[in-house]
DNA sequence: CATTTTCTTGAACGATCGTTCAAGAAAATT
DNA sequence: AATTTTCTTGAACGATCGTTCAAGAAAATG
């Protein structure tokens, strides 16, 4: 038997509860917040999503799916390599400093928040971080093939410092406003390449 | 008059108090938390500090005053620039890779926690990343006097994509252990002077 | 030694926290 | 139409939240 079916959209809910997450942090945001944001009883969300911890975690993957980075990162694999690494950073630079509530990244503010107290948390963050390495590793790699980039370096350790670039730029754009600041830190990153 | 005297050391109470706002973020503290660790009782904590947040801006202070940034850049202005920098992130990887704990920076954490909500935090936060930006960027300006680095980008450019780089340590460091990945990106940071 | 001032103490405040649950509503199945 | 299953609803739970305050203790002043 079916029973009774949901009223509310789940990608819906999520969307709205993310961005509550996202504005406030986990510990600032109240399930009584949730219930407001989304609309739905205390009860359906229980049932939804388990409880507040559960929720947070579809959130992340919400969040996951229809982030910048990963967008960006499955586009055809047939443009050339620093096209596609300044295309990321310029976009990365373009939704930060359009949102004039300086929410900054989900999972860097939930890394910072949360990742030295809760180990699960933690270890979905660190997978993303590496798949975002071996993603940006085959990039560079290719890029070194096609001569576009110095092989001075590791294709791994060039990777591995955008990353670090990208998330800083996210810390940054927290405190700094200012457009200009964060270019200067995606030009400094992408000096890296050469 | 002079009345009775405080029985306990500020500084120590600020020490026992930073240790879990670090641990645990603001919102995961609960004042609860903060008299266990400080042994205070509620009320000397209260007529001290004023409130939670009155206390965790002291103990903010008190972090910028003691941290590793703080104690480096305090350093004689005579050795070679490049020493000096390069000496900043191994430092930085030294405590950060060496925190079993995995806390990060209290005031990147803080930033990511309480910097879209908490203005006057934001603030803070941006002050002592503007005087680190001003302090950074003479450095660098000096190192290009001196033919250390090149002169291809500007000093405060430079400056501020060094310090996106160690925020980004910071935040990889919180879910990666691995100090090599942090050894990565230093030395990223460190090719962009040349 | 009495007085004044400040610090310490522990109980208590109302509010909010995350979570649960039983009863009612609604759609699918027989 | 009766039954079964699931979803929705709102009240309620005990626990904990940040904060206050009056009474007691202790050192400096007169």
């Amino acid at each position: 038997m079916m029973g009774r079916p949901q009223e509310f959209d789940r990608d819906e809910v999520l969307d709205q509860a993310m961005m509550v997450f996202w504005r406030q942090g986990f510990e600032g945001t109240s399930v009584q917040d949730l219930v407001d944001a989304t609309g739905l009883n205390r009860g359906s969300l229980y049932n939804t999503f388990g409880d507040k911890g559960g929720l947070f975690m579809a959130v992340m993957e919400h969040y996951s799916e229809t982030s910048v980075a990963r967008i960006l990162f499955q586009s055809d694999g047939a443009s050339p390599p620093r096209e596609t690494i300044e295309g990321f950073f310029a976009a990365l630079i373009d939704s930060v400093a359009s949102d004039e509530e300086h929410k900054g990244c989900l999972v860097v503010n939930a890394a910072a928040e949360l990742a030295s107290q809760d180990a699960q948390i933690a270890r979905w963050i660190r997978t993303i971080y590496d798949q975002a390495e071996e993603k940006l590793t085959a990039l560079v790699a290719r890029g070194q093939e096609m001569g576009e980039f110095t092989t001075e370096r590791e294709a791994r350790a060039v990777a591995r410092f955008l990353i670090g670039c990208a998330k800083g730029m996210l810390v940054i754009a927290k405190v700094n406003p200012d457009p200009q600041y964060l270019r200067d830190i995606a030009d400094g990153a992408l000096g890296g390449l050469d």
